[in-house]
DNA sequence: TCTAATCTTGACTAAAAAGTAAGGTATCCG
DNA sequence: CGGATACCTTACTTTTTAGTCAAGATTAGA
């Protein structure tokens, strides 16, 4: 179970375009070498995030990038979800859509699991947005610990 | 975000050997023909399964396979963990070891996301053991809607 | 209008994961 | 003891994913 690369840089990349102000953009270059990615490859990644609406692009001389939207209006699962079709992928549903048709039709039983799993990560990184990912005093901790905590609740409860 | 090929159908292997009663084996072919793989590629994740003490063999004709320990015993982030390195890898951690060094040292915004979800991932599986797959009212789903429910709580709490 | 900066797009190359094949070794049974 | 069955191990092939390159298209400003 991992995050590609695709997804860590994706992310990456809008973490770079969301401290700027009204009027500022970041150009490909610039994000690329912060990275210590092509800009050949991050201008891939850049336009899968325009054409998702992620991030808007200006051409020609001074133009750049930025995000399409506010930066506490833009959550994990959206991201993660643009940049790789699902929070969650296995061959279960991966192929077939959404969970449904599989060759194990009747007598599978990883499939509650491989269910229930997409739900936590979705959950969880619903609610995490691109704005508290910013803060150097991360609240991001608090509230992945209280997640933590939560199911901790849950495992001693069921024992 | 995915899970490999490899854990589904490992996984899907020891579900098969769950079931079986005291000595009693399920040979390579007979797993792999329920799995719809081949024996070559079944045998690989026996091997790896076997290897990290999960399932015992025999040799032989009248040979096969199963669990090294009790279907309540075996939980899933152990499995997953022995099919793939780790719970959640990515290129934060995958490489140096364990979410140390990187790159991004000091201004890597994502890394307490990918700490923080690798935690949740591995809580959610520790939860959850063989035995509980097996049976058909799938307590697994009581179990996960448990701590679903918990997040979804969490998430309202922070609005 | 010309030019330089910048995004856009598709084809190509390299790396990683998944799956296959084949020879080796242990065990049973006649 | 010898053949048949079945696990063990390494090396190879295929497929998928990641990353690169280069040419095209768009805009701002002189």
């Amino acid at each position: 179970m991992k995050v590609s690369a695709q997804e860590e840089y994706g992310l990456r990349c809008l973490l770079q375009l969301a401290p700027l102000g009204e009027g500022e953009y970041l150009t490909l270059t610039q994000i690329a070498e912060r990275e210590g990615i092509s800009t050949a490859n991050a201008g891939k990644l850049l336009w899968i995030l325009n054409k998702a609406g992620l991030v808007s692009s200006i051409r020609g001389t001074k133009g750049g990038y930025r995000l399409a939207r506010a930066a506490d209006e833009i959550h994990l699962d959206e991201i993660i979800k643009v940049l790789d079709e699902d929070v969650l992928a296995s061959h279960c549903n991966s192929y077939t859509g959404i969970l449904d048709a599989c060759v194990h039709t009747g007598n599978c039983g990883i499939r509650p699991v491989i269910v229930g799993l997409h739900d936590v990560v979705r959950r969880a990184m619903a609610g995490i947005t691109l704005a508290q990912l910013l803060g150097t005093e991360s609240n991001v901790e608090t509230t992945l610990h209280q997640i933590n905590s939560m199911s901790r609740e849950t495992a001693h409860r069921r024992a």
